[in-house]
DNA sequence: TGTACATCAGTGAACGCGCGTTCACTGATGTAC
DNA sequence: TGTACATCAGTGAACGCGCGTTCACTGATGTAC
């Protein structure tokens, strides 16, 4: 028997040929989208049967939910990483922009249009609620001066989301602000809204971000 | 024969079908998303044969092509309605709030997760423009002062999109702004990130809205 | 007003396709004694 | 070190399904004289 924290060679021959599906799947996502993804497809383009796959994933849904979750990890690390080094909201929020802008499929993956009908598991919940920390954490430093908007009112009896969370309600307007002002830009960025226009968009962030930070 | 701008009842009867399968298209897109949008599925809930369609629609893509230009075309609609009645940039953000909640599907099939490899034909970018003429039009009339900030100066080379239009570059900067802002938020509510989270997602929006327009 | 013809909506059969998923099975790999 | 057994990866056949799209055809509606 294996020693517990030790991986046998079939071990680790499924978790490489699990991680060489969602390679595959990632690749079919960027070229023809997240709702023509197919078991069959990848097995075949891995020169493998269509049920063989089925030893690595339980079913199409399986995978997708797995994939959606790599995603959300895959930004909270960015973060986690970015913040454990020191960096400031502007780092943190080019780290974001770098994030998205490598893959922006796997972006719409997270933020774009939802699946009707689908609820992220528990766990994925949690990883989106620790990017939000993070975020929180990073305001934290910051002076929150000046009077309460009525917002920031109604953020005092309604901050469920950060429960837990030290941060007062203007620290956390400005954590929300900062979110939907990058995401504004990166969304409509990313889907191609901007294709044509002739500026650079990286510079449109780049003002949103100095306007976010110049309170 | 038919006068000229009369209609016969053979068209009339044609242009009700047409609008009839849309009206399905959308159902189906609400109930299980643009990609599972089938020609064959709507003709079997229109009590009819599934070549039928094809005497209203040359295909598939043919059809989710007009939903998409109809989609855009509301929107401009929407804006074009609201300012003709004079109305000032806050209605206008909540025009479009309203129109983004009275059907997020629409809205996600416009702005969200964009289709690998579909390119929208030429006369749907051009509502699109429009649209963006309509904000900044709304914009005009303010008063745009203080030193312009780098993008700014870039926007001055850099307006292709608005050349036609005789904003300044400080205004096209705040119109730009103006539509990341709302997107930002409206994006993330439509999708479903702030729910569990405790707060009224309207006031955020209007508290996003004071900012942008307290300048 | 009636007849001959053209137009057009809709049908049903058919083609080829790929999908997700199940099942019984083969053969290789690992494990216990 | 060798033998018996258990585990597990992968196969191929099969099921049932719905899709987009084409085609030859029927029957109703509209048009011309």
């Amino acid at each position: 028997m294996a020693e517990a924290g030790t991986t046998t060679p079939r071990e680790r021959y499924r978790t490489q040929v699990r991680a060489e599906v969602k390679e595959h799947a990632w690749e079919q996502i960027a070229t023809a989208g997240a709702s023509a993804l197919s078991l069959n497809a990848i097995a075949k383009r891995m020169g493998m049967s269509g049920p063989a796959l089925y030893r690595y994933f339980a079913s199409r849904d399986d995978l997708i939910t797995e994939l959606i979750r790599d995603a959300y990890r895959s930004l909270a690390d960015t973060f986690r990483t970015a913040a454990a080094s020191g960096a400031d909201l502007a780092a943190l929020a080019h780290a974001m922009r770098g994030w998205a802008l490598a893959d922006p499929h796997r972006y719409f993956l997270v933020y774009g249009t939802p699946v009707p009908g689908y609820h992220a598991p528990g766990d994925i919940t949690a990883i989106a609620a620790e990017i939000m920390t993070t975020v929180l954490d990073a305001f934290a430093g910051l002076p929150s001066d000046g009077p309460a908007t009525p917002f920031e009112t109604h953020l005092e009896e309604h901050r469920q989301w950060a429960r837990d969370h030290p941060a007062s309600a203007v620290t956390l307007h400005r954590g929300l602000t900062f979110w939907t002002r990058l995401h504004g830009v990166l969304s409509l960025e990313l889907a191609g809204h901007f294709t044509g226009m002739g500026f650079d968009s990286g510079l449109l962030f780049t003002a949103e971000l100095d306007d976010l930070l110049a309170r």
